[in-house]
DNA sequence: TCACGGATCTGAACGGTGTCAAGATGGGGT
DNA sequence: ACCCCATCTTGACACCGTTCAGATCCGTGA
């Protein structure tokens, strides 16, 4: 399969990897027009290919989505393991990861928020999101232990702890963006401040502190 | 304005209440087939009136959604409002209005789902939306300020801690009907006892105590 | 080297959706 | 009694998801 060279005149029939162009127009798009302007004859022309196209590397519209969820739960698992990675603290690490988790649904609402729809009916979720899920979870859970929130052999109890911080952290995500809060963000001085102050109040993420 | 009679032969020309009936068509389709599952064209066959009745009614699609968001605010801030007036004490009050939150989202997840999506952009709110919203925030703020956790002159630390609350009610409402938990919920014999539980975890929710 | 099979893409079509303009209907004020 | 205008219907347009028959081209085997 040859590689497709923009310079030779218009593209070739044959693409070379629309999958790959495919996603990446999605996610261009959700990033530019919001959840409302994702739709798959929107992406087929986004990515220059006709409205059938898509047809051929995803069953359905659903499945185009679960795929950008992967991709999401992918980059935000990379993105909460380095920032584990680089927090010895366990306290400071658990406030940290709900940072990291937050930071990454500000940066990218849109796709958040189809990450969001496709892990509520959990069982579409192809296996590899559903790993890339579970991996950030159980950095959670770890930064959980070491912080001494509960006891390993508590399973129940740990459990319920490292929901309630998943559960918190994805209330702040969303609403992290409501407009109704920027007042105070602005008499706080910026977002770092308002995020830092909302956490101290949330249990397990008491120790959140503002990066410098 | 004559009221319509159901036994006169075929329902007359003019509806008598036709908003109304579009709003109560809107919510039991919410409530049947879920978000997807609501359409304009839908709404109208539900409420037995052809496709464009509804926008002399409403002005667009999103005026409709809107006048239910205004409508479920309204029955959810009336829910927390009995909620907070039944329980006395400052602490329990707190935690019952968790509850009271959570459970309405779960007895009606597509109609909360309109709530939040119309909220997020609060510039398009409805002034009676909007009020309802602030009721129900202020009820929580009055409990908050009851339980001590910040006194009413450290006004910022105060909203920060309502606020917090409020994500932390909001993503566990959003997440409660998660198949993830299940298992969970069985090995603690109930979605109560979880609910409780997690909330115990969730700072001031700290007193969240399984109802009779 | 070359034909062919199968993967990939196109074009046209179907039913469904939001929305609008023009016309039919009938209740309430003059 | 009449007419006005809010209300409802019909028909139309563009867009959407989806399907299917046909065009195109890549790799493979003879």
């Amino acid at each position: 399969m040859k590689v497709p060279c923009p310079f030779t005149g218009p593209r070739p029939y044959h693409h070379g990897d629309l999958r790959r162009a495919l996603l990446d127009a999605a996610t261009r798009i959700l990033d530019r027009d919001g959840q409302g302007g994702l739709s798959l004859r929107a992406v087929a022309r986004e990515a220059g290919v006709s409205p059938a196209a898509p047809y051929h590397h995803f069953k359905d519209k659903s499945e185009l989505m679960l795929a950008i969820a992967e991709e999401g739960f992918g980059q935000l698992s990379d993105y909460i393991r380095r920032t584990a990675d680089m927090t010895v603290m366990p306290m400071e690490r658990v406030a940290a990861i709900g940072l990291a988790y937050v930071e990454f649904a500000k940066a990218h609402p849109a796709v958040y928020r189809v990450m969001y729809d496709c892990s509520r009916d959990s069982d579409a979720m192809p296996d590899k999101a559903h790993n890339a899920e579970e991996g950030a979870y159980s950095l959670l859970k770890r930064a959980m232990i070491d912080m001494g929130v509960a006891s390993p052999d508590q399973k129940t109890d740990l459990e319920l702890a490292c929901i309630a911080a998943w559960c918190a952290a994805h209330g702040l995500a969303e609403m992290v963006g409501f407009k109704q809060f920027d007042a105070l963000k602005a008499e706080m001085g910026g977002e770092k401040a308002f995020l830092a102050g909302v956490l101290s109040h949330l249990g397990m993420f008491g120790q959140a502190r503002p990066r410098a």
